[in-house]
DNA sequence: ACAGTAACCTGTTTGC
DNA sequence: TGCAAACAGGTTACTG
């Protein structure tokens, strides 16, 4: 999917769109997503306003006047802000319905998940135990170490679980690891407190230099807009096996770790 | 608590 | 060229 900065893209590009504004209608193209659509959210949605727009970990918060939509992109996810009266094409779910405008859901997949809550979505049970935020104060060495302490699970499979630290995915895992010269299929409880600054400063810096190139665009994820991402162009790693390590000029690799593609310089990250 | 795996789906790429 | 297998940015739920 959408990692945390292509869903920190789409909530600011749909945000001065749709805050403010009241939902009319909601129009369910196809029900059958990750989970069902709540059967009874367009009785729920209709002449809501959207109060603010915001963002936890990987999921949209919708904060409405009597509750909080709360939107998952999945793998294969995107919104759009489309004019009314433009036909859904295939895959595109739930149109969430203003006056003029649509604010269209779109997911081949269908590994994305739409829920209401009208209690606080930060206690909802999807959200409930993520981690922090990897930007917050409380994203530090010290508590990545800690939580890392005698873990024999590898370094990669560590960052990208939700519950250590909330967004990081598998492209920019591997490109955090990479700048910090760590071997992904490191034991977790095995890297030094030295090694842990180098990495959340470079998961942190990695997070937002991607942010502000609008995201990464490989295959499925747009805009709101419909325009791609552009920090494709800057993985130095991912995607890239048999290219030259940018530093050393040894070929990347690829190997396959808890089901995922992992891409690293065997000469540099160790 | 932890580690590992299957599962949810469809489209595209890879390999025979 | 054709067809089937493998694979794709996420996360939960289940097993031992």
């Amino acid at each position: 999917m959408p990692e945390l900065p292509e869903v920190e893209t789409t909530c600011r590009g749909i945000r001065p769109h749709i805050t403010g504004r009241r939902i009319t209608d909601l129009i369910v193209h196809q029900r059958q997503l990750r989970w069902p659509v709540p059967a009874q959210l367009k009785r729920s949605l209709k002449g809501q306003r959207i109060d603010s727009v915001g963002r936890r970990a990987k999921y949209l918060l919708l904060e409405c006047e009597s509750g909080c939509l709360i939107v998952h992109l999945g793998m294969s996810g995107s919104l759009h802000i489309v004019a009314s009266g433009v036909p859904a094409q295939k895959h595109d779910q739930v149109d969430f319905v203003f006056t003029n405008t649509v604010l269209r859901f779109h997911d081949p997949r269908r590994f994305g998940s739409i829920h209401w809550t009208r209690r606080d979505p930060l206690r909802h049970k999807l959200l409930r135990n993520l981690g922090p935020e990897p930007f917050s104060e409380a994203f530090t060495a010290r508590y990545l170490y800690d939580r890392a302490a005698s873990r024999k699970v590898s370094i990669k499979n560590f960052i990208m679980s939700s519950g250590i630290v909330a967004g990081v995915g598998n492209i920019y895992a591997s490109e955090a690891l990479f700048l910090s010269g760590i071997h992904p299929q490191r034991a977790a409880g095995r890297i030094a407190l030295s090694r842990y600054e180098k990495l959340v400063a470079n998961i942190k810096h990695v997070l937002g230099t991607a942010i502000d190139a609008g995201g990464t665009t490989l295959r499925d994820f747009t805009r709101e807009d419909g325009r791609p991402g552009y920090f494709a162009q800057k993985l130095n790693v991912y995607n890239r096996r048999g290219e030259p390590c940018p530093v050393c000029g040894h070929p990347i690799l690829l190997r396959t770790l808890g089901q995922r593609s992992s891409f690293y310089c065997g000469r540099c990250q160790h």
